[in-house]
DNA sequence: AACCAGGACGTGA
DNA sequence: TCACGTCATGGT
């Protein structure tokens, strides 16, 4: 077996599946995870289960962009309250009003603009699968947020790579500080086979990982 | 009281 | 291409 695939066994013996990603209205277990309210849902990989968790993830994906969980679920429990986890919503909501509900999850300007172009491309979508291209064409969408709305939000097996990722797997040494994202991406990918759960189950668990190392440097 | 969090974009060299 | 500044709130 590849040295990814053991650390994927150690990280999952010792912390248990991770049940991402996070919905509002996950109505099973909850349990207590760093950081986090509510929300996950262990060894189930049956989510999103329709059209508005899907959604729910793809906006998550973009609110959390350098900023942790429990801000971002702040902000999607306002714009829950608005009843706008809708992209409909979202494209038609006054900007001012958008700005102040995410608040919480910072670059609200930003953010916000991010939101309402996503919203556009999604109602276009018409129920498609976007590409990995299409996603990184939107302005707001790189290429970990591409990811995990490929991996979260409709199941295909596209690796997410991220801040941790870069940082534990370079302190081992399997691979460089300054490793571009693809060749991570592709190194991961290689050495996994192509199953989403699995891909979920791993970047869910190198976040835990990171989490529960912060101060050790690692 | 700095520092950082599940990044991405714009700019200049 | 690539390093660097910017965006912004809130928890530790």
């Amino acid at each position: 077996m590849n040295q990814i695939k053991k650390i994927y066994n150690v990280f999952l013996e010792k912390y248990g599946p991770q049940g991402w990603w996070p919905l509002l209205d996950y109505k099973g277990v909850n349990p207590t995870k760093t950081g986090s309210v509510k929300g996950y849902h262990p060894g189930n990989y049956s989510y999103p289960k329709n059209e508005n968790q899907r959604f729910e993830i793809c906006i998550g994906a973009i609110l959390t962009q350098n900023t942790s969980w429990p801000q971002v679920e702040k902000a999607l429990i306002n714009l829950k309250k608005l009843n706008a986890i809708n992209p409909e919503k979202i494209k038609n909501m006054n900007i001012n009003k958008l700005c102040s509900a995410i608040k919480s999850a910072g670059y609200f300007n930003q953010k916000a603009k991010k939101l309402k172009i996503f919203s556009e491309f999604y109602i276009n979508l018409k129920g498609k699968k976007p590409t990995r291209d299409e996603l990184l064409n939107i302005w707001g969408i790189g290429p970990e947020t591409a990811d995990s709305i490929l991996l979260y939000a409709y199941k295909i097996p596209s690796f997410v790579v991220d801040a941790y990722t870069i940082r534990i797997f370079s302190a081992i040494g399997l691979i460089k500080k300054d490793e571009s994202y693809q060749s991570i991406k592709r190194l991961f990918e290689n050495s996994l086979e192509k199953d989403f759960r699995l891909y979920q189950e791993y970047h869910a668990l190198i976040v835990e990982h990171a989490k529960n190392n912060k101060n050790k440097k690692l």
